[in-house]
DNA sequence: TATGAATGAGTGTTCATTCAT
DNA sequence: GATGAATGAACACTCATTCAT
């Protein structure tokens, strides 16, 4: 049974701080942004981060170790490569989608961490983008995916997804299942997926 | 014969901030950054701009009139879709490959223009957009693509297309034509080209 | 009993500000002065005001609102237009004399304001010399005042009285409440006053 | 038979720096709009002045010179003190109005100038005012005038004077000639003179 | 004579952060 | 917890002035 709960200062920062590095990026924002919209003084922000650039840090680890289970999840025991990458389209597209603010955040501040920071939060994203590596390589190995540079391909259509979270809305025409599926189609058969390529898609 | 020509003093600031905006963003560019990297005094940069958001404004401006001109030249009296499309690919392709920084900053920064500017750079971006959605458009109508939903998936190839500013070297191992014709590939087969489709590439 | 009281930041600022202003003018005063001679970095400064000009526009109202309070007071039930006129001469310079700086800023500074603001002071200052203005009408009206030019003699007078805060010092040779008989006598004979022409000043 | 001769660049620079210094001030006005004013480049204004400071200088000092040589000759060879004040509040008067720039700039900008240029001005302005002292004083001596506080009654009549380059109009009611005589009426009266007291203005 | 280019110092204002209460 | 007060450093931008051409 839902009650109605206030979320905690705590959480209101964390919010207020996705919501404006999201939308004006972390050097377009200032402390005192995140302080109004979290409704708190912006010296009581202090109480509940370290500086300005451990709260992006904080809030971008989170995120990418969120969607680095989530994936870890979805593909473990899944032996068909094709299948791996649809489940991690699937997801990517997803995630991008429900949570743009946190998406964008990952992808796009990378370059305002410090660079120690910054190798911590890549090494995360170089785990993730391993799952798709290891999928796209497994099908190309097995025959069931034809591309002549997998890396490449991977870089594409990781932008490919990304691009999501910057134009979706819940408002949209196409509901969040089935625009997953329309990805995981495009992938596919970007990546000579030759089942896929024969049931190309038709209205 | 190449005679070594020193860059103006208006040229050095130009290709200054497009440096700077395109690897630290503009709010995390101080103008005073784009002065040291353009061997100038901060003081003297405002010979050559109005104010730092017009310096962006101008970038931006200029970047989209040179790609939409491009464009609509690779375009201009080709009739057939697919062709179309596969040279609107590899123009964006090669561009973002060759300009890396003005299509990041093209791409990322819109966000730091004021509303009134804003809207005349996003117009010009949605003027090059029509071009993919024409020839998107077309190949569907004429049987040529199969999607089921041609904007999204015009959104996806654009936004795959992009990254190519991201990670491409010169000294990459994929040469810069084969790299268009790669995506040029990727496209045409996610678009359901049945042409594309039987040869999926191969080594 | 007085205890020594050090006046709060907000004070210090105001004070500062005036006495700057009011020596140096509003363009000749540096945010950085005022806060020097406030105590404070200028950042702190902006702790106790909104803009520079909002600074001074609210000064200036603030001491125009007191002599206007005053003023009107100080007229309250008088019939005698004549006895009227005294009271706001012996007010005006009494008031030049003690708060040099604010009325040297409020006679001076007014061109700094943005027209917006300069509206709203300029209404004040108007509302102020109305009184003047009724006094001198309805002197001249009863035969009490026999001037050819009204308004231009109740200007005349103003600046004259304006005068006083240029150059009174209390270490003088004239204690303030002879002075302001002066001037009375200067402006009630400058307009023609029979009795005060009688009884010409003379040791 | 006057000609139309475009004024030297040097004339040029010399009235848009006394406009501007009268409109908004020493530190309110730049020295590019002088230039702009004056229709020559910021640099091209240094071939006709040195510093603005000094620009500022001879400006008041040639203002000042003129007013002073004026009133001597007005007052050269004059006995009676009353017709001597007579003829400075005239030509006080008349100064003002006609050239209410020069004067509002010699009556508010002292402070602009640096010490050492400030007692030269302040020298000529203080021979100037000796003229209207001595008038005053021989006045008292012969009984023409009476007043308590000669030297304050001439700060007065001179501060009365100067606000007429505030709101004087050659398009307003009082013409020049009488608006003058206006003038030294208020001042005679002020002064105590018993003719200018029996003769009250009277329309 | 005229000016574009140049700048060190300064402008008003905001920054992220700290700390005593 | 929460915040008003405080600040050094930085912000984008303008200043008066010089100088080579």
């Amino acid at each position: 049974m839902a009650v109605n709960t206030e979320p905690t200062s705590r959480e209101r920062v964390r919010r207020a701080a996705l919501k404006l590095f999201a939308t004006k990026g972390f050097h377009g924002t200032g402390i005192r942004d995140v302080a109004q919209e979290a409704r708190l003084s912006s010296a009581s922000l202090y109480h509940y981060m370290g500086t300005k650039e451990e709260l992006l840090a904080g809030l971008m680890r989170e995120a990418l170790e969120r969607l680095l289970a989530a994936a870890s999840a979805a593909v473990a025991g899944v032996d068909d490569p094709v299948e791996r990458l649809r489940r991690l389209v699937a997801l990517h597209v997803t995630t991008h989608a429900r949570q743009p603010d946190e998406t964008r955040v990952v992808d796009n501040e990378v370059r305002a961490l410090s660079p120690r920071t910054r190798r911590a939060v890549v090494r995360l994203r170089d785990d993730y983008e391993r799952l798709w590596a290891e999928a796209i390589d497994d099908g190309v190995r097995s025959g069931a995916f034809a591309t002549d540079h997998p890396a490449v391909t991977r870089l594409a259509l990781l932008e490919m997804c990304n691009g999501v979270a910057r134009w979706y809305s819940p408002r949209g025409a196409v509901p969040l299942d089935r625009l997953a599926e329309h990805y995981a189609g495009l992938a596919l058969r970007a990546l000579g997926h030759t089942e896929s390529l024969a049931r190309a898609e038709r209205p």
